[in-house]
Parts: structure tokens; C-alpha cells; sequence
DNA sequence: TTGGCGACTTGACCTAGATCAAACGCGGCT
DNA sequence: AGCCGCGTTTGATCTAGGTCAAGTCGCCAA
């Protein structure tokens, strides 16, 4: 729980190099923070900015790196500023369900209990906020909107989780890989690059345990939706879409976000 | 959209009988309202209760009737007060997943889009409350508990649907109906009827839907989890848990509620 | 340059659960 | 009482995707 521990042990032990861990009120890290403006952060204007950073703990982690652990107790709350993680749940003979990847501006740990019902662990290189439950609470009590923009976010999330319901409940192993990259697409477009090559920073196993699948049935499925010329693999983290009305239909029913 | 119309058509025209609707201001249902306690509307303290009775539009409709349609505009948001209905996401091609039941005092229609994302229909005779959006927003202008009440909901929401992608995304057949039963279980316990036997208002086919599964192979699990000695069906919409560790071990680390 | 390692792909085979097809059983109606 | 209709159960068979087992590819280190 010290941050010290924060770091990953398993890959620092390879190619050691300082992180940036800034406790507390260092330069005011939230007027420039990346992530504000698409976060729950934009709650909060110019003028009150040092309220925000004065909670805010800023912490960066090595890729690989678990930050939550499903069971420890629920003591902060998470806003991911830089890379990409995923949230996840065990069983306890190891069968493990992605239940999303978060990317900038996500936050995590909204959790009511007293501990998380999830884990989390850095895809990449990952910077976050973290804010004590506590003070969390005060600055809600002291911002309505931001409460406001939470519970637009919760929302947000619990109708993302009901497409994936209906993706994992009742779609085919290609239907979900359709729709998969569909919504990487679109949660890629604002991040800047174009809407029809996806970034994918996973692993086919995160993939296939974001799927309901095995990781041999995405790397099939891949090769085929690639054979029918529906997407190009340039490489193993880069996925071009060529025909998007396809997938679309493939997807069935996905509807993009916009 | 007229109140009329809420009538359902199919059951009604069996056996027509009068129904219940008040509109708008009738003898302040909320003050007498079953499920207020277990509600969102417990936010909202006994002398300002007149605000929400004034905004609540009480309505009552039969089992079998959809009452809200994916598609649809979201004007409504709403807070169920007796009965259940089951939540449901289609296919084009017409394979359902039902993403939860909800029952008295479970809220509906948070959705942020100016569109309905989803379906619900009656699973028996089912009263709710409506409120209009806009109204709604100046009821959680005036009662920041209201809003607070609703963020606790939707996390608490947003915890269970991450429970059931494992469920959909990595349990075989008998660990989701043992996970099924041991909530269903939970869900009955403030409902008053003991802990040991479960309700199941829904046809079996509705529980395939929402666990992922076929009606035939609901019905083999049911027939095993008997034989095994882990369960009773005095009937088809009764449950009997007789091995509750057995069937807590079988539904792989599901956590009760308590 | 080679060798080793980890992530991915490909192939052969297997199985949990789906599909197709009868029964069964119960409540309502005549 | 007897029939009808629908939801459910049960049985026989099929298949999408899982499992097991080799490859293959790229990347880094020596």
C-alpha cells in the first residue's frame, strides 16, 4: 500500500529506470493533465483546479504491473491520465473475464463495498490519479458536477456493460471480433488517429478473455475475417479495417458510438 | 405514448378487467408506496414527498406487456414498485440476451442517449412509477440525495454486470444456474420468504436467455442439480436450495450479497 | 550469426452445449 | 370427464469452439 511498492517488480528487475511518482501537490499536475478535458475531471473549472490536484496522488506504473486487486480494501478511487489497462475477474481455478480495457480519461473503483470486486492491471506503461475515497466524497459534497459527471459516466459504462452481455451471451465467436474491433475504432477516434486502423495494445489472451473465447479461436477467427478481406494485420497490435460495412454487419446491430 | 396504450393488448383481450392507472397527482402514492424504502426515492425525506408524488406518473400493466422498446425516445426514466420484468437486448436476427430481472424498487432508463438501449417487458402484473426526464433532472437539482442515491445504484449496477460477463464470458451451464439461484436467493431475502427457497416468476426460457444458454439445456441442468441432490423443483416456479455450500461451491466464488 | 524465448498461428481431435424431435404434464375450457 | 395448447422435459444427434500439440515468427542477447 506504500507507493514505494507501486512499482512493478517484474519488469523494473530487468531494465531498472526511475518512474515519475509525484505525491501530493507537486506542480499542480491537473491544469496540465492530458486526460481532463475527456475525464470526470472537467467537472471541475480552472479557478477550483488546485482543490482537485491537492486530492489527486499521481502514480505511474510499469506495463504488466496489478494496481487493483479484487478483494483488497476499496481505499482510492482511479482516473487513468496516460495508457491502457484491464479490469478483470478470477475464478478460482484461474479462469479469468476481461471485463474492459480503460483507457485515458476512465475512471475505476467506484465500487460501493468496502473492497474491489475487480482487479487491474497496466496493459502499458500507465499514469493515473488516485483519490482517497475520502476526500473523493468532500470534493463531490463540494462540486455537484462532478457528482453529476459521475453518475453520467456510471451510466455510460453500465449500457457499454450490457452490450457486452449481449456480445458474450448470444454472439459467435466472428460476431464478436466484429463488433470488438468496431468499438476499438471508435474508442480510438478521439485519441486522434483515423477511424479505420485500430490500435491494439492487449494481447490476444487479454482479447480472448475480453471475448468469452480462447486464444487459438482469435487467432483463427483473425486469419478469417482477414482471408474475406474485411481487415489487413500489418502486425500483431495493429488491425486496418477494409471493409467497415461488413464487420458492421457481422457485428449485428452494432451500433457506433456516434 | 398515451397512458392507454400501456394496456396490454394480448392478455387484456382475454379476460378484460379494469386497471389502476393514476395520472400525475392522484392520493400521493408515494407516501404509501411498498417500495420506497428499498428505492432511489428514499432520498427523498417524508415532508417533500409531495414533489415526488407530483412527478411520478403511476402506471400498471400486465404480465406479457413490453413497456419500453430499444429504439424508442427516452423520455422516461422509471422505478418499479411491485411485480418483475425482465430487461432484454435483440439481435437482428432475434436471439435475446436478457441482461437482469428487475423487481420492486429497482430503477430504469438512466441511459444517457436520447434513445431507449434496451427493452423491458412484464414478467407478471408489474406497477411503476414514471418520471418524466425533465422532471426528473429538477428533482435531482433540489435533492442532492436523490443524485447520490443514483450513482450508489448505478455502481452497485455496474458491480453485478461485471459479475455476470464472468458468468456469461467463463462459467460452464452448472455454475451459472447455481450462481443464478444462489442471487435469486439473495434477491428474495428482503422480500421477506426465507433463504432456502427461491422465486423464479420467469419461464425457463427467460432464464436461458439470460444466462446464455438454450431452454433445453436449462432444463437438463435443472434435472441434474436435482438428481444430485442439490436442489428440489416442487414446481416450475419454485426452487428449493437444499446444499447451499454445495451449490455456493459449484457457482465458483460467487460472494453473497451480505 | 545463432540461439532461445515468448507470443502467435495452425492443425488434429474432442466435448459441452446447441439443435432437432418427440413425449409429458398441467391448467383451462367445453 | 376429456380435449387442447403451451411450457417443459427428455432423447438423439450435430457442431462451434475448446483442448492438445506442433510449428512459425520476431526480437533480443551474447
Amino acid at each position: 500500500m506504500k507507493p514505494e511498492t507501486v512499482l512493478s517488480t517484474r519488469i523494473v528487475s530487468q531494465r531498472p529506470r526511475p518512474l515519475v511518482v509525484e505525491p501530493g501537490r507537486a506542480a499542480d499536475p491537473c491544469s496540465t493533465c492530458d486526460a481532463r478535458s475527456e475525464s470526470v475531471c472537467a467537472a471541475i473549472d480552472e479557478a477550483h483546479l488546485e482543490r482537485l490536484a491537492a486530492a489527486a496522488i499521481v502514480t505511474e506504473v510499469e506495463a504488466g504491473k496489478t494496481f487493483i486487486s479484487e478483494g483488497d480494501p476499496a481505499s482510492d478511487f482511479y482516473n487513468i491520465s496516460s495508457g491502457s489497462a484491464k479490469i478483470y475477474k478470477l475464478l478460482p481455478d484461474g479462469r479469468r473475464q476481461i471485463t474492459g480495457f480503460a483507457q485515458s480519461g476512465v475512471f475505476l473503483g467506484l465500487a460501493v463495498s468496502d473492497n474491489y470486486v475487480f482487479s487491474a492491471e497496466a496493459i502499458t506503461r500507465l499514469r493515473f490519479c488516485r483519490f482517497p475515497r475520502r476526500k473523493l466524497r468532500m470534493l463531490m459534497d463540494d462540486f455537484p458536477a462532478l457528482e453529476k459527471n459521475l453518475l453520467q459516466t456510471a451510466s455510460n459504462e453500465l449500457v457499454a456493460a450490457q452490450e457486452q452481455m449481449l456480445l458474450l451471451g448470444r454472439k459467435t465467436a466472428r460476431e464478436r471480433l466484429a463488433s470488438f474491433l468496431l468499438a476499438r475504432s471508435d474508442a480510438g477516434k478521439p485519441c486522434g488517429h483515423g477511424h479505420d486502423h485500430v490500435d491494439l495494445p492487449m494481447s490476444r489472451s487479454d482479447i480472448a478473455d475480453y471475448l468469452g473465447l480462447t486464444i487459438e479461436t482469435v487467432s483463427r477467427t483473425f486469419t478469417r475475417l482477414k482471408s474475406e478481406g474485411l481487415i489487413a494485420l500489418p502486425n500483431n497490435t495493429r488491425v486496418n479495417i477494409l471493409d467497415r460495412d461488413g464487420l458492421t454487419d457481422l457485428a449485428g446491430g452494432y451500433t457506433s458510438g456516434d
